[in-house]
RNA sequence: GGUCCCAUCGUCUAUCGGUUAGGACAGUUGGUUUUCAUCCAACAAAGAGGGGUUCGAUUCCCCUUGGGACCGCCA
């Protein structure tokens, strides 16, 4: 039997971090058994769902390496498959028109409601031997529950579980305007994908005893099923897109990067033993259902930062240079040209004190413009003697013909001595007036990093 | 309310009956770096409660408590 995982997300909104962690596992599983992961966009939803959902999700599973095999299939275009499903349904005697109006079925929920007793429907047409069609009413087919026994999931993730038959209701499968809903659709489109291993997130584990019924009253192989707990909130609860950290983009645009969104997700809800940073290759090596725990985790912000710090430390100077300029361009502003090789020759060391992306471009800020900004308060510590040092350390600096850390520091030293002080003493004021700040890169970084004219022009304004 | 599920440091987790209950992030303290950050070291921090089973329970069972998911002609 051929391994198929599929990640089936509706573009009804931007792709949200627990969707992203459900296509990771779908697609580690795949890799891992060398079988395919397919990509289903579940459009069913007409009113809902829009284009750009559609090409937003893709192009974030691409910006986290999930590559999708084959064409991304979708699912509006097999809705006449989908209808053919149910009337041979309707035909073999699993399913039932529904001539309920919408009143009455609201009447019954508040019915329900007011008794307090959970609203099932009342299988009213389930057996219409004795009703009469009302014409003005278009119906709806809903599929043939069981009403007795117990219907059994052996979740690779949950365990076994049991239901009792008579707690699920005789579903809708084909609305009044005669399209198919969600439990038919995934049903007949993860039996014609030849789906074998479904992963979804928790929230479905009801459908999946439900759409167990229809894989067998059509006589269809019932594929694995793995619920994987679902992440939630800071608060706790189900991440829902008010949640201002839910969304892929949302962590994009703060500067984390895929690897290090990659191995969160990973490990969130999943283990192996005590390690902690996988490359994407370990990560399909060693990813297993038996690893995933089964109750819900929650985001940790400082995790992902950590890891996102870890990641940036430790990758390729490169690489890093390339992500930070798509960065950059799409979430800050385009670099200038004449900036770019004292950017990548910086990021060395620019990247010390950032754990996001975001961070190195504020690092970076002194070099990108032409113009630095002093704060009031940063101006008050260049005193008397500041601007003494500086004076002094202008003409020295003149005087060099070999810029490095090795001619700098000898005249940092000297200024140090002169002026019986320290190095902060020193550091400080130069660094406010080349950087803006009293927080920054390394000095010796700094100087290196400017042109002599622009060293020269930032520490003269103060005199 | 009904159905189903979950439960180890603040967080992510290890442990598959016998451990001083381990690691990581965050936290605290100290040290390196003649600033900040980095880095390093140390400290603190957990089996929700109650019953069983067992020579022995964090681990297996039950109850309580707490938390969650689902209950659409959405997916």
């Amino acid at each position: 039997m051929s391994f198929n995982c599929r990640f089936a997300p509706s573009p009804t909104g931007p792709l949200h971090i627990g969707g992203v962690r459900t296509a990771l596992f779908n697609w580690l599983l795949a890799k891992k058994n060398k079988g395919k992961y397919f990509l289903r966009i579940e459009d069913t939803d007409k009113e809902r769902s829009k284009d750009e959902f559609k090409k937003q999700i893709i192009s974030s599973l691409a910006w986290l390496g999930i590559e999708h095999d084959g064409e991304e299939y979708i699912q509006s275009k097999n809705i006449s498959k989908h209808i053919n499903v149910a009337q041979e349904l309707l035909k073999k005697g699993f399913a039932y028109k529904c001539y309920c109006s919408e009143k009455e079925i609201n009447e019954q929920k508040e019915k329900c409601k007011k008794q307090g007793i959970p609203y099932v429907y009342n299988r009213k047409w389930r057996d219409a031997k004795d009703l009469t069609i009302p014409e003005s009413i278009k119906p709806v087919i809903r599929f043939k529950s069981k009403i007795s026994g117990n219907t059994i999931i052996k979740d690779l993730v949950q365990g076994e579980r049991n239901i009792s038959n008579s707690t699920i209701e005789d579903f809708v499968i084909l609305r009044k305007d005669e399209t198919p809903t969600y439990q038919l659709s995934a049903t007949v489109d993860d039996h014609e994908m030849k789906i074998s291993h479904v992963i979804r997130g928790d929230d479905h584990m009801i459908n999946s005893f439900k759409q167990k019924q229809i894989y067998e009253a059509m006589k269809w192989e019932v594929p694995n099923f793995a619920h994987i707990p679902l992440i939630h909130s800071e608060q706790g609860k189900k991440l829902s897109k008010r949640d201002n950290a839910s969304t892929l983009e949302d962590y994009i645009k703060i500067g984390i990067i895929s690897d290090a969104l990659r191995n969160y997700l990973l490990r969130l809800g999943w283990s192996y033993k005590d390690k902690e940073i996988f490359t994407k290759q370990e990560s399909i090596d060693l990813f297993d259902l038996n690893g995933v725990g089964k109750s819900p985790s929650k985001l940790d912000m400082n995790r992902i930062y950590s890891i996102n710090e870890t990641y940036i430390k430790s990758i390729d100077q490169k690489e890093l240079f390339n992500f930070f300029k798509e960065y950059v361009s799409k979430y800050k502003k385009t670099i200038d040209q004449s900036k770019e090789s004292v950017l990548f020759k910086s990021i060395g060391f620019l990247k010390n004190k950032a754990k996001t992306l975001e961070d190195i471009w504020n690092n970076a800020q002194y070099i990108i413009n032409d113009k630095i900004e002093i704060s009031s308060d940063d101006k008050k510590l260049i005193d008397g003697l500041s601007k003494k040092i500086i004076k002094d350390f202008i003409d020295e600096y003149e005087k060099l013909s070999l810029l490095s850390r090795e001619t700098l520091e000898p005249v940092i030293k000297s200024l140090i001595d002169k002026h019986q002080t320290n190095f902060k003493g020193v550091g400080q004021p130069l660094r406010i007036l080349l950087v803006g700040s009293k927080f920054g890169p390394g000095l010796y970084d700094i100087i290196l990093s400017l042109d002599k004219t622009k060293v020269l022009k930032r520490l003269k304004e103060i005199l």
